[in-house]
DNA sequence: TCATATCTTGAACTCCCAGTACAAACTATG
DNA sequence: CATAGTTTGTACTGGGAGTTCAAGATATGA
């Protein structure tokens, strides 16, 4: 994949309506041409087919994310609020581009190799929340947890499939209060739990 | 699609691997109809192509899971330990069959039309969960939270993430203590947060 | 100013493979 | 046995992904 100018990269996120619709084994190269507005021979010029579009998305889409994540989650603060910032942020961004988001979920093995996905994911997003967990149980706004890589994982879970769910849902006006409203309940789920009563300190066996 | 019968069915799984491994696009037909150990012309008479195929996986298998978290969460116990039950019960199945869950995270929008999935879901897991948290709430052993039905799709979303993980990452040779391990993690979490200070009465502002 | 490299695009072409067609054999079941 | 449904091999075709190529446009820089 060449290095992609971005004026083409901005007319790319043109396409991922149509992609998302109607998946991109439907969608014609000739038409994901057309709705980008560049020609098909300019598109084999940059990309060698529609799977590397869809390729130069996600990874542009988790440079976003990983970028305002990255933000939030070295801002000062407590390590608690910064954890509530980086959930806000990661839901931002996928309410800003829920058309990408939904033309990734549906063909997201032709945009990138399944374990290739999970070690970026891991770097990108595990790490940062990792370290904040750890950042918070230093600065005692967040307890000790047993395997924070784990409950790395399932933040970003939550986080993905609520925001997810979102953008397959259609949406209102105002994504950025609806990314606020989502990563509060998330938050609150995250930060508070379900129990009644206090945890067991000998383990939840 | 016509009704598939049990051997047939079975025998499908066979392919799951071929699929997870090089994606729908990239699996030709008679590769697949080899894998499964079928004649193409007989999947042709039970399929209109390889999207009703990966389909048929995706109901099979959301049929199992529907299966197990709804026995697990009508079982007898506090609602809070039905509530662990269910994500292990979740997860359980999902290592059961990795190769179907990368599969169908890999070209999910050939298996189903997102809105339609995010239908079934809502019926088969959210709602489920969110009446367990309802009687959570009664029996005392959960509290109330301000949104059921997104609490319910957060405690998904970080089965489903974690599970697709463990499935990429290849496994161990014993999945059900996987699941007890990843279950117990997630649960951990769930129940009792991450939290130092208990929740804010007046909401988390 | 010219020369050289890179980019942009249209058009024609090839080849692969998903999906179809069809007929013969086989199996149930009443 | 008759009839309906199932199983399978083989041959075919149509569409579209990706390739090729060449001509024009634009930049780079001496």
């Amino acid at each position: 994949m060449r290095q992609v100018p971005a004026k083409l990269a901005s007319k790319l996120y043109g396409a991922a309506e149509l992609i998302a619709e109607r998946g991109l084994a439907d969608a014609k190269v000739d038409e994901i041409a057309d709705a980008a507005g560049i020609p098909k021979a300019t598109l084999y010029y940059y990309f060698t087919g529609k799977d590397e579009v869809l390729a130069f998305l996600l990874a542009d889409m988790l440079g976003l994310i990983a970028g305002e994540v990255g933000t939030a989650a070295s801002a000062p603060g407590s390590a608690r609020d910064r954890l509530e910032s980086a959930v806000e942020a990661q839901l931002a961004v996928m309410l800003d581009h829920p058309a990408v988001c939904r033309a990734l979920v549906g063909d997201l093995g032709r945009a990138t190799r399944l374990p290739e996905l999970a070690a970026a994911l891991q770097e990108a997003f595990h790490r940062p929340i990792a370290s904040l967990l750890a950042e918070g149980v230093s600065d005692g706004t967040l307890r000790l947890v047993e395997d924070p890589g784990a409950v790395a994982l399932s933040i970003f879970g939550a986080i993905t499939v609520t925001g997810l769910s979102a953008a397959v849902d259609g949406s209102s006006n105002d994504s950025a209060k609806d990314a606020a409203r989502i990563a509060a309940s998330i938050c609150d789920l995250m930060l508070n739990g379900l129990a009644t009563t206090p945890a067991n300190p000998e383990g939840d066996r």
